[in-house]
RNA sequence: GUGCCCGUAGUUCAAUGGUAGAACGCCGCUUUGUGGAGGCGGUCACGGGAGUUCGAUUCUCCUCGGGCACCCCA
């Protein structure tokens, strides 16, 4: 039998028409983020596994992860996001960083699951954090970034909304407004993430079915229901409104308001899945019914890199992963036509190659990406192969050309060709690289 | 991890319980200093395994892979 051409299940061979269209994100994420001071960094892509166990949240790590035993049988895992990693990194240098500190990498993830539209086992995040800044403004330079990678792409208003919560509002709406015990509150938490998949009659079954007889005599469902009917703010309860975590939110959505971003809404069906999180929350959704889930999102937890035995450290992030990414360009048709990375296509004509040598040599002196077909094919094959490759200019090399010291060059999208000295065949190349 | 659907040349699709066709692609010739048109010729497939059967690409099961939903969602 012969071995499978397929990639490992969910992973992805990434072909140069592949790596091309990476490039292109990645390298658009690394000009915006930038462009607001956020330096890269790196780490391994292997973790020891309880630095998973503490905070990411039960199922992720027990179902989702990659985990293994390595040769002295340490636990293992290949890492399935990368805010502990941050973390411990930020931790282990807590005292010599400078803050606020603004870190961004583009890491390579895995996780355990069945693949499907906008979720593969491998993908590739941009990972963003903002390290000892516990005011709203983090919050609100967070979503300016979210919002200026999407700008960035061409999206426009209407194609995505940004979704805004608090986990400290959710976390005194469930124990303090409510009464909830931990147990029900996390119910109750699941409950809310799904509610817009059930229809109204299903919906009070289960949240009649969270709360104890007393609960239910004290008017807990329609407190709760007066809860989830709200569509902004200032719907919320006059009780509600004047905590701490809604003011916040209040400041924030003002401060979005003064940026011009205003395709935000409080929506406190917002949850998140890790346990980590402590304060704001936030989701960007694509419109397009076709992409029916959050595109990626981000929040505060404030609680991480304390962890690790030193001072705590209040903390921002957010992370876009490739392929949700991907699909949205893709359904708003916001991918332009990349082109190679070759500038030109060297047709050598006859038996010229080594006479040829000076002339290319001086080509890639002048910094054109040159290609020389070199294998003494004929003409026509060679043609082919470079509109195959999509390159755009071939430029000819024969016994003509070389005792003229004049090129002709031929542009492979209009079909016009000239003679022309060098200079000006690099300088037409790369007017045409820099459009 | 659960359920449903699917798996035929490189690609997109046919047909059939008696081992398979097309289109596009690819290769060659037409044309050894000019590609995308046309003509001619050629190349390439039943995902893998087991079972039922005289015989399986076709039916059954398992497995691998893909899609969708659930779970979950960084």
């Amino acid at each position: 039998m012969n071995l499978s051409t397929q990639p490992y299940k969910g992973a992805r061979d990434f072909f140069p028409e592949d790596k091309r269209l990476q490039k292109y994100i990645f390298g658009k994420w690394r000009q915006v983020v930038e462009r607001y001071g956020y330096e890269e960094y790196d780490a391994p892509i292997i973790e020891p596994l309880d630095l998973y166990l503490a905070k990411t949240g039960e199922e992720i790590v027990n179902e989702q992860t990659y985990t293994f035993k390595d040769r002295g049988d340490r636990q293992v895992a290949i890492r399935p996001e990368m805010t502990p990693t941050v973390s411990r990194m930020v931790a282990a240098k807590r005292q010599e960083l400078a803050y606020p500190l603004r870190w961004y990498s583009i890491p390579n993830l895995w996780r355990y699951e069945r693949p499907q539209r906008g979720r593969l086992r491998e993908h590739w995040q941009l990972n963003l954090d903002l390290f000892g800044v516990s005011g709203i403004e983090a919050e609100h330079e967070m979503i300016m970034v979210a919002n200026e990678i999407m700008r960035a792409f061409g999206a426009k208003w209407d194609m995505y909304t940004f979704r805004i919560n608090s986990r400290q509002l959710m976390n005194y709406l469930m124990q303090d407004y409510l009464g909830l015990d931990v147990t029900q509150a996390h119910t109750l938490s699941k409950v809310i993430d799904s509610m817009h998949k059930m229809d109204q009659a299903e919906f009070m079954a289960q949240i009649e079915a969270i709360f104890s007889p007393s609960q239910r005599e004290g008017g807990a469902s329609t407190k709760l229901i007066r809860l989830l009917r709200a569509q902004s703010l200032s719907e919320l309860p006059d009780e509600v409104i004047v905590h701490e975590s809604v003011q916040q939110l209040q400041k924030l959505f003002d401060l979005l308001d003064g940026s011009g971003i205003t395709n935000t809404r409080f929506d406190i069906s917002i949850m998140r899945g890790f346990d980590y999180y402590t304060g704001v929350v936030f989701e960007v959704f694509d419109t397009d019914p076709a992409n029916n889930r959050s595109m990626f999102g981000g929040g505060r937890y404030d609680g991480l890199v304390g962890m690790f035995g030193v001072e705590p450290l209040p903390t921002i992030g957010f992370g876009v992963g490739d392929v949700t990414f991907q699909n949205f360009l893709e359904t708003h048709n916001l991918l332009p036509d990349l082109r190679p990375e070759t500038d030109l296509y060297i047709v050598l004509v006859g038996n010229v190659y080594d006479r040829a040598q000076d002339i290319i040599a001086e080509l890639r002196g002048m910094k054109l990406n040159v290609l020389v077909d070199g294998y003494g094919r004929s003409v026509d094959k060679q043609i082919k192969s470079a509109v195959k490759k999509d390159v755009r200019y071939i430029m000819f090399v024969g016994d003509k050309e070389l005792s003229t010291d004049s090129y002709t060059l031929k542009d492979l999208k209009t079909g016009q060709e000239a003679m022309h000295g060098i200079e000006r065949i690099v300088s037409i190349v790369k007017d045409f690289r820099s459009q």
